[in-house]
DNA sequence: AAATTAAAATGATCTATGTCAATTTTTTTT
DNA sequence: AAAAAAAATTGACATAGATCATTTTAATTT
């Protein structure tokens, strides 16, 4: 009780400079000082697995970010089809909308820490701070080249090439932010990564097997893959 | 030689106070003063039809706007397969880049006016103008949701459904830009439509035979498309 | 306006991936 | 650790859309 910890009076501590993931998010531009305006205009959020976090079409009044865990992102059509968006990672920032409602779904894959804005707030603070405007500039860019790398793969790539694609750039996500990059972690199911890949679950699975036998990728565990040859598994 | 026309002096008229699509552009967000300088940053770049604006993985040196015709923007796999990324109207910003190489490439359709930026300089001006990096931070976004819903289109409409959404998509663009949006007219060849919607030119052809008999869509030439009914085109 | 070339449409067939069904493996709950 | 539930895999078959070939229509060039 009383051993809390000695704060020095010159670098308060906040949310924001203890967050781990800030190098690799867009509030990196900040200096301490901003930083400790900043993390009075974001809050704390956390979920569980498969919790909404908001729906397609909802008023979009929160960005956010995460600072741990995964999120799926997803658009629905009327009789039901899905189609998943995108898997976010740490430093990943979501919510984007058109009109001011949400342009998909977003959901928890496992527990999520996220930091989240006030869409209004968020935009004056733009206005005072133009590298903060121009940081989420470059990363909102960044995500309409990947986004448009995807309309690619969706367009004119096989089964298999669209798998080994998929595997292969999410070690290169990985080494992005820090972690190993081989073995990977599936954080998502099969039926996600075939709702993901605008295939079925069982093309999916088949393809799976096929990558096995070729020995371009090992199954440690459903969810653990390691590849053995990742410049092989690119080529195809 | 004598007859040149006498400029007001406090309005004086750059390429920008006379621009007619300045008002569905980024720009729209600079007022008279602002515009002299900006006028000053950019200058007019003219093409016909067919001409390469730039090639994928080019060092991203500019950033174009339309101000008159279109432009398409593709990605080109290792075997010469062509994905369409997107096809371009007046008012539209082009250029993304990741690892300062251009993310695709660019191709004028038809007679193409753009006004065109030094990529560095607009930056920098972008810093001296907030207001401006909004704007364009407004409009990546909105382009981002648009390229999301490319992906779903992609990975889950059948071709058919892929054909309606793009005509209907066309229609409301064309409304957006202020422009009448019944009958409206397709620049582009069937092949560019195929290549776009991840699909053959056969099938594109087929299916427009098939709406064609369903009164659907009233072929005036092959690059005029009246819909007569676009709810119910919406619907399938 | 005839000739040439390019674009679009249509037909016949093939194939990659979807669909439906059953089995096996993994995870969760009791 | 046994039982139950969920996820993943595999097999048999169907089909949407691709491929290849030909014909028709439209746009350019001479």
């Amino acid at each position: 009780m009383s051993s809390a910890p000695i704060l020095n009076q010159e670098t308060i501590k906040t949310r924001c400079t203890i967050c781990k993931i800030r190098s690799y998010s867009f509030c990196r531009c900040l200096d301490e000082e901003k930083l400790e305006k900043f993390s009075k205009i974001s809050s704390e959020k956390n979920y569980t697995n498969k919790e909404n976090i908001f729906i397609q079409n909802d008023p979009a009044k929160h960005l956010f970010n995460i600072t741990e865990g995964n999120v799926k992102i997803y658009q629905l059509l009327d009789d039901g089809r899905i189609q998943i968006i995108g898997f976010l990672y740490p430093g990943d920032f979501f919510g984007s909308y058109k009109n001011n409602k949400y342009n998909y779904s977003a959901e928890s894959i496992g527990d999520l820490k996220t930091c989240v804005f006030d869409q209004k707030i968020l935009e004056q603070y733009l206005d005072e701070n133009p590298v903060l405007a121009k940081e989420l500039l470059n990363q909102t860019s960044f995500e309409l080249t990947v986004a448009q790398d995807r309309i690619t793969v969706l367009g004119k790539l096989s089964a298999i090439e669209r798998i080994s694609t998929f595997l292969t750039n999410i070690s290169e996500q990985r080494k992005r932010i820090g972690w190993q990059n081989n073995p990977i972690s599936l954080p998502m199911t099969r039926q996600d990564i075939a709702d993901y890949l605008g295939l079925t679950i069982e093309t999916v699975s088949r393809e799976f097997s096929n990558l096995k036998s070729s020995n371009l990728i090992k199954v440690i565990s459903s969810k653990q893959i390691y590849l053995p040859n990742i410049d092989a598994l690119k080529k195809d």
